[in-house]
DNA sequence: AAGGCGGGGAG
DNA sequence: CTCCCAGCCTT
């Protein structure tokens, strides 16, 4: 195929001028150190760049490099991750250093194998480590450079599954050579059409107006940017029913901080895996459940918390909880009740950033320190 | 090829 | 409400 040379630099222009400035990226045509390139592109996967950047400089400032990375303990790993979800990213990310430090010295491996047998770097960040990072002409596509070419084609299927996938990924090969010729540096040309598809060609309301290659974009001549891509299909979204006890425990003389909520720690498979959280049941008999648990407890003063609700992308969790205060008798078995642990914990610590527990965890213990509702 | 896996911002 | 985001892994 033919590529057009003319916009590729007129791409490549766009972007030197319009790059925003990101903690993690090289200034144009210089390389990034490939530490932060994995973990920026870890945190970057299905989530936005605007809610990276605060995660992304605790992090580094927590763990600058592999080896210190390498030797924290996974639980510190999944807090410092509180909050940006998909919590499997961040145990690849840690078992990645891991593998770094002791496979290959504490220095990522530039070869495409190596890179790609990495847990959590799938094609899309092994594309986007050897070009950002050593300026490797890999080529990538991600769900900006999918919807980019796919336009610019005028590509009729789904450029993030099946034959329109591998067309998209083809068009992104194609284009690198003559792009990398042209401007000797491969990263700057796979984020310049990324930055393209955050910043211009963006789904709902692209700028083609303010659009350095919309001329020759095949959507944009017929008219069909919105049109392409197709909308996906729907996914549906399945009601769970669940039933958490925030349970308080009243001070105790080693208890100089007030008082403390219990929280479990869940398995290490299945969603929130590691993750803390009060004690709770999902499904249909999740209420007759936790109603035992309140009994083997002998859950003291309790009292109904409003309803709410936590939505996840196939799930809508309706969660009623319960206040209650622990009577004198000991906790019961936690693996009996789903979990691997019981910890106390204060009320400010548990919605801190690095608290380790889920989002839903923070909002049911956020329970506790909202005022009573008006009646 | 399909399903699981979080959370949030924008329209 | 809806959509979808710098995707990957398992089955």
């Amino acid at each position: 195929m033919t590529v057009d040379l003319q916009r590729q630099t007129a791409l490549l222009g766009w972007y030197a001028r319009h790059a925003r400035r990101l903690p993690w990226r090289a200034p144009t045509g210089q390389l990034a150190d490939p530490y932060g390139v994995v973990v920026s592109e870890l945190m970057l996967q299905q989530t936005r760049v605007d809610t990276v950047i605060d995660y992304f400089a605790r992090w580094v400032q927590r763990w600058p490099h592999w080896q210190a990375l390498a030797a924290a303990p996974l639980d510190d790993v999944l807090a410092q991750w509180t909050g940006l979800g998909y919590y499997n990213r961040a145990r690849n990310l840690h078992r990645t250093a891991q593998t770094v430090v002791a496979e290959y010295g504490g220095v990522l491996p530039r070869d495409v194998a190596a890179l790609a047998a990495l847990p959590g770097l799938g094609p899309y960040t092994v594309g986007a480590v050897r070009s950002i990072a050593f300026g490797q002409p890999a080529a990538l596509v991600d769900g900006n450079v999918a919807r980019v070419l796919a336009r610019w084609y005028g590509l009729r299927h789904d450029p993030m599954a099946g034959t329109g996938k591998a067309q998209v990924w083809q068009w992104a090969a194609d284009h690198l050579q003559p792009a990398t010729a042209a401007c000797q540096h491969p990263q700057d040309w796979n984020q310049a059409l990324m930055e393209l598809g955050a910043t211009v060609c963006t789904p709902k309301q692209p700028q083609c107006q303010q659009c350095p290659v919309a001329t020759g974009c095949v959507a944009h001549a017929l008219d069909l940017t919105l049109a392409i891509p197709p909308p996906r299909q729907r996914t549906t979204v399945v009601p769970i029913a669940a039933c958490y006890y925030a349970v308080q425990r009243l001070p105790q003389p080693q208890d100089r901080d007030g008082i403390l909520v219990l929280l479990g720690k869940r398995g290490e498979h299945g969603r929130w895996a590691g993750l803390w959280e009060p004690p709770g049941a999902e499904g249909p008999d999740a209420a007759a459940q936790m109603l035992t648990f309140a009994e083997q407890c002998g859950l003291q003063a309790q009292r109904p918390l409003p309803t709410l609700v936590h939505v996840l992308t196939h799930r809508r969790y309706a969660v009623q909880a319960t206040a209650g205060t622990l009577g004198d008798r000991p906790l019961p078995d936690p693996a009996h009740w789903g979990y691997t642990a019981w910890r106390w914990t204060t009320v400010a610590e548990a919605l801190a950033n690095t608290s380790g527990l889920s989002r839903l965890g923070q909002k049911i213990v956020g329970l506790l320190a909202a005022p009573p509702p008006l009646l």
